[in-house]
DNA sequence: TATGAGATCAACT
DNA sequence: GTTGATCTCATAC
């Protein structure tokens, strides 16, 4: 598979979601012009019990069953807007949880929003990047290769690391995180052996 | 460095 | 009523 400098788009996520969180890493990813390279991801399957949509469809899920290269985008903890992308076809809802991002666009109004100037605790986690792209209900459901979203293919593939997932009790086993070897913007450092 | 509480909401038991 | 794909601030070692 080739990847120029287009913009992803629908047939970018027509595919398994274990092979989009890892092409993932090191696009950009920018709303409103706020953003910068996407740093960390995790997959979630939809027959993974840690997925939201393993225990089938309901209205805060329903994105997920529908048509890949949308947002998926959910409130977590009653505090934080999560980003998902949402990945291959209809009967097998599953999304890629975006968890940081290495800011490089719009800092003067990421730093704003989230009333913080250190660069690395901007978007370092997926409630954080929420707040500093500025991610909200309004954006689920909306389609990734249009705006307010800009997602732009990386050129060259980096080094990536695989992990066990974050913060999820159940099938906590599963090394579905990936993330950009070596980047100081990780939620948390991957486990070196 | 590590552990704990609070914030606050939707899904689920 | 409890739990969770989280973060921040406070207190303790």
């Amino acid at each position: 598979m080739t990847m120029s400098a287009a913009n992803l788009s629908r047939s970018f996520f027509a595919r398994s979601v274990h092979k989009i969180a890892p092409d993932l890493i090191g696009a950009t990813l920018l709303i409103d012009g706020a953003g910068g390279r996407i740093v960390e991801v995790e997959a979630y399957h939809h027959t993974d019990p840690a997925a939201h949509s393993f225990s089938g469809q309901t209205a805060r899920n329903a994105v997920m069953f529908g048509p890949p290269g949308k947002a998926y985008v959910y409130r977590s903890y009653g505090i934080h807007w999560c980003l998902n992308f949402v990945c291959e076809s209809e009967d097998s809802a599953s999304a890629v949880l975006i968890r940081a991002i290495e800011p490089l666009e719009g800092l003067a109004k990421m730093r704003r929003r989230r009333g913080l100037s250190d660069e690395r605790l901007l978007c370092s986690g997926p409630g954080r990047l929420g707040e500093a792209l500025g991610i909200t209900h309004a954006l689920n459901g909306l389609t990734l290769d249009r705006p307010p979203f800009e997602l732009i293919a990386r050129k060259t593939k980096p080094e990536i690391v695989t992990g066990v997932r974050i913060g999820i009790t159940k099938a906590a086993e599963l090394p579905w995180r990936y993330g950009l070897a070596g980047s100081r913007f990780l939620s948390k450092p991957f486990k070196t052996s």
